[in-house]
DNA sequence: TATTATTGTCCCACAATGAGACAATATTGA
DNA sequence: TCAATATTGTCTCATTGTGGGACAATAATA
């Protein structure tokens, strides 16, 4: 829930307000050699990971809170964001993993501070291109780490489950999104691609293996992609095409 | 947003709070007479309409909160009820009708009353039982109307948007509804029901005819009916089979 | 120059789907 | 009483999509 945010108070001293007991929660994925990542953010002195996260401005749509936050965390603009769930169960907000980071901090919040009362937090997920990204943690926490998804470490509050649900989202969304003709799995690869790329992503993100010729007929079946010449410098095979989305449609 | 609801203060008379700046909206589907109608809320004296909606206790669960709501509006409990979108938008929240709403029901709300400000709504889609709904209006609306989708009144805010979106995700989730083993359409129609009633709801969700034989294949492989003895009461033609939901799996 | 790993393509069996044909049969009305 | 009518249950056929694998082509390596 990002109940860490970069300010410690609810109005910040510029005077910028936010919405009280609303934040944000995003499931921010990159792609790596072959990997699935996800970035989380770390606290010195604990042992406590989270989501990255974020609040509204009073005057700002919920939406371009999003981007602005996104933005403030990886320095990417027009990133693909989907806002997947909306998460208000009060059992999800644990004021003890709150309170250590705080006071890790060097903070000793009274019982109702703003930080420690319950949020309902808005789930959005975000593809992102892992090159690019220049992650900047907040102000609550030290680092942020890309982290593989079989691999992660523990996470605070129910950062599991909004885990779980945005890729549960993802899954099922992959094939409808292939569909329209927005090249969404663009930030995942770079510039141009080899069919098996995309296949080991396509697997990644279904955590399943798919069969080649099969994959191959579907998407390019889809009209989605650009065959561009051969790339003569892989490994002891022959040499395969390269992919490119093709663009502005 | 809802933002109409049966307490005129956002901490009610019994000392029970509300989250601040947070609301839920209902798209309530029934299905009649071949048609899929939406439950409406309407104000005397204003030729406005809006959807239900409410607001979520301090110590309540959202999800809670919204079957406590559908609850109150229809007097039915153990609804499919799903969370399909948060609404965040600034220019969803416009005064004006609202103020006309209060001001209809002798309130003389000043500028920074709490029904005034912006809220966030969380949006929800229930589909009911038409027959067993008992429709109650909250204390800021006179009362509720059933209205067929292609027939929508002029609605308040961005409820129309708000509709739209429901409808989407109800249909793309509609296939993927069948095939997990939930009878997700029992509540929209009879106990039991005849193959053709089964399409017709289809259709009219989906807004497309659909073939006949195809559709029985469909419907029928996926093991979700029981078929019961045969019905011999309907028109001049051959007496069709009754079906049913099979229970419990 | 032979070996090796991987690629691009093709093939076949089978399942799913679109579109329709046709006999069966309650009710209606002559 | 019985033909007409509207609808139902089922079947067929062509077309398309999918699972699973075969096979030759070929860039690097040994």
């Amino acid at each position: 829930m990002s109940e860490h945010k970069e300010n410690q108070l609810h109005q910040n001293s510029r005077g910028i307000g936010y919405l009280p007991g609303l934040a944000m929660d995003f499931v921010i994925f990159g792609f790596d050699q072959d990997q699935l990542k996800i970035l989380l953010l770390e606290y010195r002195n604990t042992t406590l990971c989270a989501l990255p996260g974020g609040f509204i401005r009073e005057s700002e749509n919920l939406n371009d809170a999003a981007r602005r936050v996104l933005h403030e965390r990886t320095g990417l603009a027009d990133i693909y964001l989907d806002q997947f769930y909306t998460f208000g169960d009060l059992a999800r907000y644990d004021k003890v993993p709150l309170r250590t980071i705080m006071q890790a901090k060097g903070m000793n919040p009274a019982d109702d501070h703003w930080l420690l009362r319950r949020f309902v937090s808005v789930g959005y997920y975000a593809l992102i291109d892992f090159s690019k990204a220049a992650p900047v943690p907040d102000t609550l926490s030290d680092t942020c780490v890309w982290y593989t998804l079989e691999n992660l470490p523990q996470l605070m509050l129910d950062h599991q489950a909004i885990i779980q649900k945005a890729l549960d989202t993802l899954r099922a969304d992959l094939d409808r999104k292939l569909g329209g003709n927005d090249s969404w799995a663009a930030p995942l690869l770079p510039e141009s691609f080899t069919m098996r790329e995309l296949q080991k992503l396509y697997e990644t993100i279904l955590g399943q293996k798919l069969r080649r010729s099969g994959f191959q007929r579907k998407v390019l079946g889809l009209g989605i992609l650009e065959r561009l010449e051969k790339q003569y410098s892989g490994g002891a095979h022959k040499a395969p095409y390269l992919y490119q989305f093709v663009k502005g449609n």
